[in-house]
DNA sequence: AGCTCTTTGGAAAACGCTTTCCTAATTGCT
DNA sequence: AGCAATTAGGAAAGCGTTTTCCAAAGAGCT
């Protein structure tokens, strides 16, 4: 039940109950210094009456910091994303952290700029959801703002990305991809095309060199022409998908280097009448929660999503090292019904 | 390229510049009054090399305002709100705003701590994103932070969410469901189930609503035993379509009231080796975009999910109307492979 | 040349807290 | 009973901005 008079604030709280502003403070923050139990109770009661809530830009000026994280996401609908998103967030909230969300729309230049924002904000601390990484300017420019943030006092965490002045959490996705073409060897397949993803993305990159790895391991290799890239999304699989078979290329299954492109494909090829499993085998990357429904059920690596977040949160909640620290996971490989054996 | 020095202020810059504390201010911040090309100069100059970085709290505080938005979801990892988070962060960002990311893991009760955090916090704006509506208290609770904070001066906007103190987006979930309802009718099949989503929650009530009266236009009814409820996600899905099997239930035609929930069912129904979409029909709702791909292809309703956001943040930039305004969007029926013509 | 208007720059108040520094009062000793 | 040590409350100094209020200087008149 609200009172509607303006704005309350602690003086007003203080008059009410009869105390100084101090004390006032000092009940309602739970400070350390102790207040005596009568004074504690009228000064509850004195908020609770005019509902008082206690400004947070001031606490901030007052204390000299927040308790807002920010998360900056290449794209918040992409499920590998939000999935994410969903784990910080769900952590973060025990510890009575605020999230600030960011989402870039995979225009990296644009993380300099919510680093810097991040920064004027006096965020406590930051994570950084992996993007680009091959245009060097523009790697130096966040570089730059990291730095300027972590030695005003915050704390960053990127995932993903190396090389950045923070610490970091990576997903193995070479030795994942490795691991993944050998399975498919195993299961028969020789004729493969690769729908890469964008030239300029580390994970993408990384996938795709892993998997030909794994495949070189048996003495296969996938032709350039089979390597198509394209936008590290839905429709980026489909185009990538449309584009291969126009190219008169006949693989026996297709790596699409993650989940969301390989749905995609999937229904470029469905389109153009190909017989899934049986004609095509596709396998994908991440194993995305929310495409498990699909048919045929998407062979693919499995990346625990919510760990990623989880450690992330966790490098900001913990003592700051000297160094920046990295923790590796590591992929797991699930074979499912696109990709039968072959024969 | 950051100067390591400890913090930065405007009183640094000031110095720097060799001007007052007001000078700069007015400079940094294009305020109205003018300051002569000399002396905004050396500003600049100052505050670039002095990498001088605002205090967004100290600015909040003597402005008596912040450029953040709240929004609150129910589960960001959900496509449904991770599609409207999206659209509301893009369009959020050209005016400046921050957003401010709540997720309440689908738990009512913390809609109303959110707002009072949103309060303390002097958003500008919230967004509240449906839930549950049927608990009285709880929704009491939330209405008094909401009637707190707009009086403190925020803006309030809800999505799918009615009588709520908010300018609120309203999706004709009962005329979607009642339009794909006479078009399943159209396709021959008499014999439906509903898997109708938690009870509590208006969302799912009135499209299980709208549906059946779809339906009696026709003379077609659906028994009591043939509505499962169950969670509104894609586990709910797979339970209550399991349930519904299990119940020996014969249906020609499956209604999930929402997508998540549609695919989720299909994989049950695969599971036990039901033949989709032969030998039965299934429909959803809401054409989540990432869900475009299962197969068979789910004829369900269209919402904008996109104009939802757009909207929501429009009425937050709006000027204040006296009383609480609606817009309402219709959904459109789209058939797809799921639900082929009956025999 | 003597006025009154504009500009332009600075001093200082205000925003709402937290926290240090005092002071008064109480407690625990001897 | 007298003193040191502890406890509890208040006054006031920040925290980093924005913005009002003044004053000085220059511009435009007659």
């Amino acid at each position: 039940m609200p009172r509607g008079s303006g704005k309350v604030n602690l003086v007003d709280v203080a008059r009410q109950a009869g105390v100084s502003l101090a004390t006032a403070s000092r009940v309602l923050n739970g400070s350390t210094r102790s207040v005596g139990a009568e004074l504690r109770e009228r000064v509850r009661q004195a908020a609770a009456k005019l509902d008082y809530s206690p400004s947070a830009p001031a606490q901030a000026m007052a204390r000299g910091g927040t308790d807002v994280v920010g998360l900056v996401v290449p794209d918040i609908s992409d499920p590998y994303f939000s999935t994410i998103a969903a784990s910080i967030v769900r952590n973060a909230e025990p510890h009575g952290l605020i999230i600030t969300l960011a989402s870039t729309e995979r225009r990296f230049e644009r993380e300099a700029e919510y680093v810097a924002s991040l920064r004027s904000q006096q965020a406590r601390g930051i994570v950084l959801v992996g993007s680009r990484t091959t245009n060097e300017e523009q790697l130096e420019a966040l570089r730059a703002e990291l730095e300027a943030y972590t030695t005003a006092g915050g704390r960053a965490a990127a995932i993903g990305q190396h090389k950045l002045p923070a610490d970091t959490v990576i997903v193995e996705n070479r030795s994942g991809a490795r691991a993944l073409a050998e399975e498919l060897v195993a299961l028969g397949y020789r004729r493969f095309a690769v729908l890469a993803g964008p030239a300029d993305l580390l994970t993408a990159r990384d996938r795709l060199v892993g998997f030909r790895e794994g495949l070189r391991r048996h003495g296969v290799e996938v032709a350039a022409r089979d390597v198509i890239n394209g936008e590290f999304t839905r429709d980026g699989g489909y185009e990538a998908a449309s584009e291969l078979l126009e190219r008169g290329r006949e693989p026996e299954c297709v790596f699409a280097v993650n989940d969301v492109m390989a749905v995609g494909a999937l229904s470029a090829f469905r389109d153009r009448g190909v017989r899934l499993p049986d004609e095509l085998a596709v396998a994908g990357f991440d194993d995305i929660a929310s495409l498990r429904d699909v048919w045929p059920s998407l062979t693919t690596v499995r990346i625990p999503l919510e760990r990623l977040g989880e450690q992330a949160l966790g490098f900001l909640l913990d003592e700051p090292a000297e160094r920046s620290r990295t923790r590796r996971f590591r992929g797991e490989v699930v074979v499912r019904a696109s990709t039968p054996p072959l024969r």
